[in-house]
DNA sequence: CAAAAAATAATAAAGATTGCAATTTTTTCA
DNA sequence: TGAAAAAATTGCAATCTTTATTATTTTTTG
């Protein structure tokens, strides 16, 4: 839980990138940019919508942060590395992370039969959670 | 290869939802709207891009078609079902379909640890392909 | 503490997608 | 077959997310 982000090395110290870093650390699952904006105004910080997304390019870059987009939704969302593997439900749109992900046994499969040299992956589940499919026993 | 695509019960039969889905059944990967454009473009066929954007809508929610977001692209790429797990090339950009995907087998796993019932799935690998690995021994 | 480099803010611009009103095409059924 | 009704398409405007730009502010360096 408690990761330890720090800005990257060759980038300075700022305290909106900080913020930043610190909205990401908290969120239990991949959000939007105006989320960090929306979060970061409720607890005063004010912060232009210009200088998230060009921190969230520079931290996706530096490998800090993955980039993602959900079923259905036209704009990204945003999370480190251990949230981007998630289940979604499509009746209540509760959001699960995956944790474990068991992504590890495909891999050696899938370079053996693709050749390809693996350097990330994302996994994206969608269904009904249990307490949608407890609600809706139709 | 030889999907049968037909226009679902309750939609009219037109030549520009029956272009589309042709393409589609064509298309070896995921693409994008505007792609769909100019094939039919280049087929002397003449189709607004928001008749395109309408019925991708349409095939989408009746589970005809598959959209997704590839790694670093801010639009959307459309597909029928079984191609929406893939491998990008990170250097070139080829992408490469992963048949017989493997996520049925943690689909039990989930399903226990989770409880949800699971409806669907997109997996995205990253990595170098084959022939870029040859290319960039450095 | 002053100069240089980097980052932020605010706004404009770009690009993808959706909404809308008018027109055209399909379907229906008399 | 052939109106009439319903649905779909067009073309364009509007919207929304994301990127680019430029002036200003903040950090860092020595």
């Amino acid at each position: 839980m408690a990761e330890k982000l720090t800005i990257p090395k060759g980038y300075r110290k700022t305290k909106q990138r900080e913020a930043i870093l610190e909205v990401l650390e908290k969120a239990e699952f991949p959000i939007h940019a105006e989320d960090i904006y929306l979060k970061l105004k409720e607890k005063g910080i004010d912060i232009s919508l210009s200088t998230i997304y060009r921190n969230l390019e520079m931290l996706t870059k530096e490998g800090l942060v993955v980039k993602s987009y959900m079923m259905n939704e036209d704009k990204a969302r945003f999370a480190l590395p251990d949230k981007k593997n998630y289940l979604v439900c499509e009746k209540c749109g509760k959001i699960v992370i995956i944790d474990n992900c068991p992504f590890d046994k495909f891999k050696e499969e899938l370079i053996e039969v693709h050749g390809f040299e693996i350097t990330g992956h994302s996994i994206e589940v969608y269904g009904i959670c249990p307490e949608c499919q407890k609600k809706n026993e139709n």
